[in-house]
DNA sequence: ACAAGTACTTACAATAAAGTAAGTAACTAA
DNA sequence: TTAGTTACTTACTTTATTGTAAGTACTTGT
């Protein structure tokens, strides 16, 4: 027999499953987008880097979303944030274990996008 | 004042790679968003689906949006549309080649969403 | 005194993506 | 005659994401 917590423990137990939809859709919300993929993707070439290193690197990011997005990563445990306590201030970015895990993805997502798009009609 | 470190930086000129036109930016860009991954794997796992049973089978899309994405990944070469010349109308979808081609790294996507997002905190 | 360097933040504006509700076509069964 | 079926489209609104420009902090070099 259910007691009242045990009925709403299980009611909020079928939400929560229906609001976390397909693993698929969790990726694309967890590191998709227009920046994170080729963050991580250019800390995995480069292991460490800077902000402005970043930044230069990626074309048409600003300082903004660049400092957004690394934000985001760092809480979910994807990438390393290491500041130093110097004028002018120093801060390196790397992957973390978490993070690094990604690469066989992005990998396969690369050599797809060559195969598919960029020298197909 | 420079310290070694920042002097070393400077003369190595460190170059890093670059991030225009990467192939991860353009894939994000073609099979990206919010629906489109979703749809894929749908018709990765049944093979051929009517435009209702897509409908209903992705919760909160709408047939506006559905519709949208289908005709996207039609012109990508990712779906085929087969219609059929009768009344009610009938449509079916399934996927080309190269959508199929789609399957490890989605599937990689689904495994690691489960390992790293579903169950940790 | 002043510019340069680095890693940011803030306020505001613009664009892109998505949601809502309704309508359409053509036939068929009640 | 009317409702049901299927695969859409259209017009409109709302929300989410991104862009722009400027400012901040702190110290060293000129």
């Amino acid at each position: 027999m259910m007691n009242k917590e045990d009925i709403a423990t299980k009611k909020n137990e079928k939400k929560y499953q229906q609001a976390n939809e397909c693993p698929i859709t969790i990726f694309m919300e967890k590191i998709g987008g227009k920046w994170k993929p080729v963050i991580i993707w250019l800390l995995i070439l480069n292991k460490v880097m800077r902000f402005n290193e970043l930044d230069k690197s990626i074309d048409g990011i600003s300082q903004k979303m660049l400092s957004q997005q690394l934000k985001d990563l760092e809480q979910l445990g994807i990438l390393n944030r290491k500041s130093y306590p110097v004028i002018p201030p120093k801060v390196e970015y790397s992957l973390t274990p978490k993070g690094q895990s990604l690469e066989p993805i992005l990998d396969a997502m690369k050599t797809w996008a060559n195969d598919n798009v960029l020298y197909s009609k």
